[in-house]
DNA sequence: TGATTATATAAGCAGTTGATTATATAATGA
DNA sequence: TCATTATATAATCAACTGCTTATATAATCA
């Protein structure tokens, strides 16, 4: 269970941009699929798209299919130094928290 | 008292760095110059300060001259996420390790 | 089957980053 | 004062990053 901080590094080094740490802000809430994600943070679905896979790849997230869609969350269990972080996560801009509200009463 | 997210990010990119996470945890132990830093971490003096400088401009350093030489702590009192985040930082290598336990007895 | 919707991947590019080398500033001590 | 030691700053550069546009794959539904 140990990690290198080398290792450890690069896993701050995910955090360390403002459209994956909000991805993984909105994910702390709810899964989410992609084409959500793409609406919250008013962005490309490529660029979601991409972001996600990095975080996949360092095992933050897990993938689900389910039909059309993938829905993605958070998969910190492991991760101890980055789950003790998820309770100092900002707010998010209102607007972006309404529209996450709505999603959470369908 | 509060950060948003986007400063959080460029927090965590401060600590996404092999070099700096090193800084940071050799000085969660205890102060160090510029000098000591650059034998612990066998890179060049520049590439220290250079570190140290962003450290610093986002307050997670202080500086503090002593003569000759200027030491550098950390400062997070006043940045809780990063604050927990400290004690999960992996031990360094041994050989860094028994250095700055060697420097600890002076 | 073909059209639509959701997602992934690839290519390209401007901007950033970490490191090096060279040089400047500052304190110390002979 | 001059030489030495400690540190900072500047210039440079290769590598990397985040984003966009274009295209490919996959599921759904008429």
């Amino acid at each position: 269970m140990t990690i290198s901080i080398e290792k450890m590094a690069d896993q701050f080094k995910l955090l360390g941009d403002k459209t994956r740490l909000k991805i993984v802000s909105i994910l702390n809430q709810q899964d989410m699929c992609v084409c959500q994600l793409v609406e919250l943070l008013q962005t490309t679905q490529p660029n979601i798209s991409q972001h996600l896979r990095k975080l996949k790849d360092a095992g933050l997230v897990r993938e689900d299919r389910r039909g059309q869609w993938i829905f993605y969350s958070l998969q910190v269990a492991d991760h101890p130094h980055l789950q003790d972080v998820l309770q100092y996560l900002p707010k998010l801009e209102e607007e972006v928290q309404q529209k996450i509200n709505s999603m959470l009463c369908e």
